[in-house]
DNA sequence: CATTTATCTTAAGAATGTCTTAAGAATTAT
DNA sequence: ATAATTCTTAAGACATTCTTAAGATAAATG
């Protein structure tokens, strides 16, 4: 799960990421809201965190902004200013929750948890592939009940390709989700080969076969019959 | 015995909160409908301390709401109005109990007891997974009729554990539990591999194993067959 | 059909996370 | 004040996962 955190003091900054790392979530951070569209321009994010109380720009300009662009994401509003004034008109422009400050990590954690769910999977514990069963909240997978036990990359992985059911999805779509901005100046995404092989593997050796399939050139499609 | 109390006041809350984990209870708080409804999506409570005089949103709404999904707990409406039209209205919409402000903590104490008793008839307090017995009156354990030991922290841990059953927890979010909010900060958590293996021994000496399992680079998930 | 390019497979070393142990510090009980 | 218990610290052992690299296989191109 990839979150993009919007915030200018460097110290809070420094501590919601690095918690939000610990807690398992991909995290990158911009400072100021045109350091924070260029992100948005280039990635696709599960979750914006955005802190409306910044120095330069109205922040709610740029709720609407990502509202529009990233369809995808949902917005969490954090500020200061504890005005309904501000938590409405937020939420009118299509925040999904709003947040005030302070507010503590374990909070704003499960504020995350609820809105992914909500998102991703309809609001549902689980997720139903037909023999595939997948808890987001004990993380884990089961094929024909049987317990799948994969890694992190891999579990990783196999979400990515469910949220992305039936469509086609490029290795450079998947490294971005998978490892950040860094990997854009990485040469090569050779471990995907790696971890895409494990995770068939270890579906494979459970009965579970052509899920995902190989676009020679593109990408991969995580297919599913309805 | 889990709560879920919802209350605004900061203070009150606290106290409450305070005296009742005193009792033996395992207390979570919720300071708006908003938060609670969350809380109330992730787990499931015992009884229901619900305050209808917030600030925001119609009081006896949640109450509506609360009954709808978590059948199982029971309610407690706490309200300052003592008007018993209100308390005829909660009591309808299906509350347990009503109780008005100001109340002493133990009225509120000996309300919870009978809720809880009328409620599991046999009026035990105990907390039981398979061979585990926990009482939070006592803060004693047994596996088997045989006590176990505990220390405070593991107590607390083994506390944690059973209330996120077949649910995966951080180290983080144990940290967090055990040494309270400033843990935050803490740049490595390392204790907390030291009170897990001497929780996990003494449940292993009373022939109690695998309960706690280790997710790599994720945390522990205390797994609990239904 | 030969060549190029992309993907797959395998295995080993690096990096990271977890477990265990023991001893000193802090706390609590006697 | 002393003894007993519990908590924290630290260090090394151990385990799992990630990345790297290189050779094998498969697909597209002309």
């Amino acid at each position: 799960m990839k979150i993009l955190l919007i915030e200018d003091e460097p110290e809070l900054r420094k501590s919601i990421k690095q918690y939000l790392y610990q807690e398992g979530y991909l995290v990158e951070s911009a400072e100021d809201f045109v350091k924070a569209s260029d992100k948005c321009a280039d990635y696709e994010y599960d979750c914006i965190l955005v802190d409306i109380t910044l120095p330069k720009g109205n922040g709610l300009d740029i709720v609407k902004k990502l509202k529009q662009n990233q369809s995808k994401a949902g917005i969490i509003i954090i500020s200061a200013k504890n005005s309904s004034d501000d938590k409405i008109a937020g939420l009118d422009l299509g925040a999904d929750d709003y947040l005030a400050k302070p507010f503590n990590l374990a909070e704003l954690n499960s504020r995350i948890k609820a809105l992914l769910r909500r998102r991703n999977f309809d609001g549902n514990k689980s997720i139903i592939i037909n023999e595939i069963t997948i808890i987001p909240e004990e993380r884990s997978v089961t094929v024909n009940q049987e317990p799948v036990n994969l890694t992190a990359k891999e579990y990783d992985l196999l979400l990515f390709f469910v949220s992305n059911k039936n469509r086609v999805v490029s290795k450079n779509s998947i490294a971005e989700h998978l490892w950040g901005d860094d990997s854009d100046q990485m040469d090569n995404h050779d471990f995907i080969y790696v971890h895409l092989r494990n995770l068939r593997k270890k579906l494979m050796d459970k009965g579970c076969t052509d899920y995902v399939k190989t676009i020679y050139g593109i990408g991969y499609n995580f297919k599913v019959n309805p």
